[in-house]
DNA sequence: ATGAAAGCGCTAACAT
DNA sequence: ATGTTAGCGCTTTCAT
């Protein structure tokens, strides 16, 4: 295994420059910025003869030149607090950052992660402000904090998951509806014949823990049936377990449970065996995100699939959009998608 | 919701530059630059005034004047082939990917990810090769494909995982010590008393299938115990059920398992099951990730666990070398850690 | 120890 | 339609 040997590279061949390859087709430097840059005004004899020195000579044009005349860098910066990069092996923040980046693979942007820890977080702030992007995302987990907002005013940002305090901010962001999701799931579980629902929510200045127990109450009402049934987890499975067992330590019938995320179900699942009940004929069992928590209980969870992929693709495009001075809306919203499983099959079936 | 306003921002508050530094400073664009750089030869005086000037302008080098004249773009691209990006969801990855982004977030560099897939392939060497990254990482998952090789001469990159042919390649890679971590799996099962013990291993064309066998081979071989006992999967849960299916057919007998990775571990499981063996009373079951696919697992997998954190970490920290000049060794092997669960558990236990 | 000046590679008026 | 020119903000000799 051999040591030493570095950095060489970039200056064995030095990258040709535009005005080289000006000089190669006979032209002026600014001819061939044109070309470059696809603009409207030039031959198309002198297009093909520059396009044949580009080729010859293998250039690439300079980002760094370029962004210094143009003011734009053509870079995304990813945020991620660090909180949620602790979550990282959690499956959806993976996938909406593929998400974002799979978008960004098409059009000319180049996308920037950072981690923004307490410790950092003037750094960030630097970086961002420094003309290092020309646009931010910021994917929290479950936090809904736009503590970047300031920054808008000097770089167009948008967030994943919509901020706490709705009223009191202008930011863009793109959101699941986990209104509706709960709303759905908990609509499923009185289709197939539950009346005594309970729920184990979320924490409530949590903006999914907030919302999800709202969809939980929407369709609770429509049904005309109380949703009076409800404790608080903080989406860990251990606090489901213990949400659960206050609801049943409750005495009343419980026939069906929402829990706000699988994570909770998962821990619910445990106390309702343990208990002697079954799923899902005493108890239908519902969750959220579709992770493998659900998928791989027994019996398999039924959840509100999360478009991960495309909410990260939309983010992306919301601030592409920004950037580039295209109408986008503030909010974007992005539906869910009920997956039925085992644990709430109906007693009859 | 309001429609509208958008790319505005960088120009509302003109970025400070180093000339007005200086003007507010009384000092020449120079010395501000040496201020910054913390180069040697400033008087603590003046170093001070411009210190001020700078925090009170709120002053922020431009990257890409800087970039321009000092030929340093201070940027690490992280190349993830598209087919990687597809199993993105894998927790290995995704981990990996956090460790490069924490250690370089304590460095001067940035982090720009792209997705290189087929199509695009020749975006991603002009990107590379364009000047718009100081050195690359390469993190495809299992194929040890090191087809960036030849960009090395232009650009410092650095691999996870090894070539397939590490004698036809130079390349610098850091790697998990795969025939360690699978002879340490497999001498357990030794260690608590199997002796007939059969693998799945993973495809002979990827490293990682191929490492894990020959640490299966030597620890057997290690314990004087035949090894051949061989079937092949593609690393999913279905090829393993379908491998332990081989194995079992073959009418000899089986008291241990190691598999090459906790998902076909899982497969196996099924089948085990399904001829009414019970794990792991009949048969010791051991696997290679540590992965959820073996933590839920019933009973929970014994496994070997990769760094997946540090991998990504030391790839960083190699990568950076290599670009500042300093001696790196041209392979670096992360131990792994067997994770002991009740698969594994002796049967006078 | 500090300043003056040149120039990195490119774009964008402006001129022709 | 094409060329000329003037910088973008910074680092870096070279003087002083």
């Amino acid at each position: 295994m051999s040591e030493m040997s570095s950095g060489r590279g970039r200056d064995a061949h030095p990258a040709p420059t535009l005005e080289m390859v000006a000089a190669a087709a006979g032209v002026s430097r600014a001819t061939v910025s044109r070309v470059v840059n696809a603009a409207p005004n030039v031959s198309d004899a002198i297009a093909e003869a520059v396009n044949e020195a580009i080729l010859k000579l293998n250039y690439v044009p300079n980002r760094a030149a370029r962004s210094l005349v143009s003011r734009r860098t053509q870079v995304i910066a990813l945020v991620v607090p660090e909180t949620t990069a602790k979550l990282f092996s959690d499956p959806f923040f993976a996938t909406v950052v593929q998400g974002v980046a799979l978008y960004l693979s098409d059009t000319d942007f180049t996308l920037n992660m950072l981690i923004a820890s307490e410790m950092r977080s003037e750094k960030t702030r630097r970086y961002l402000l420094g003309g290092n992007a020309d646009g931010a995302l910021v994917v929290s987990h479950h936090e809904g904090d736009h503590s970047y907002d300031r920054l808008d005013l000097s770089l167009p940002i948008v967030y994943g998951g919509r901020p706490l305090l709705e009223s009191e901010s202008e930011s863009y962001f793109v959101d699941v509806d986990n209104v509706a999701g709960a709303a759905e799931a908990t609509a499923h579980l009185i289709a197939t014949g539950r009346r005594s629902i309970a729920t184990i929510a979320g924490p409530q200045d949590m903006p999914p823990g907030f919302d999800r127990l709202r969809g939980f109450r929407r369709a609770m009402a429509d049904a005309r049936l109380r949703s009076d049934l409800v404790e608080y987890g903080d989406f860990t499975p251990d606090s489901g377990a213990e949400a659960m067992r206050r609801l049943l330590d409750r005495g009343e019938p419980i026939d069906g449970l929402f829990a706000a995320n699988d994570q909770m179900a998962a821990g619910a699942y445990s106390v309702i065996l343990e208990r002697g009940l079954r799923i899902p004929h005493d108890i239908a069992v519902a969750g959220f995100d579709n992770n493998y928590f659900g998928s791989t209980a027994v019996p398999a969870l039924t959840t509100i699939d999360q478009p991960s992929l495309e909410l990260g693709r939309a983010m992306a495009e919301v601030l592409v959009r920004r950037i580039e001075g295209k109408p986008v809306d503030r909010v974007t919203m992005m539906p869910t998608r009920l997956i039925v499983r085992a644990s709430t099959t109906p007693r009859d079936a």
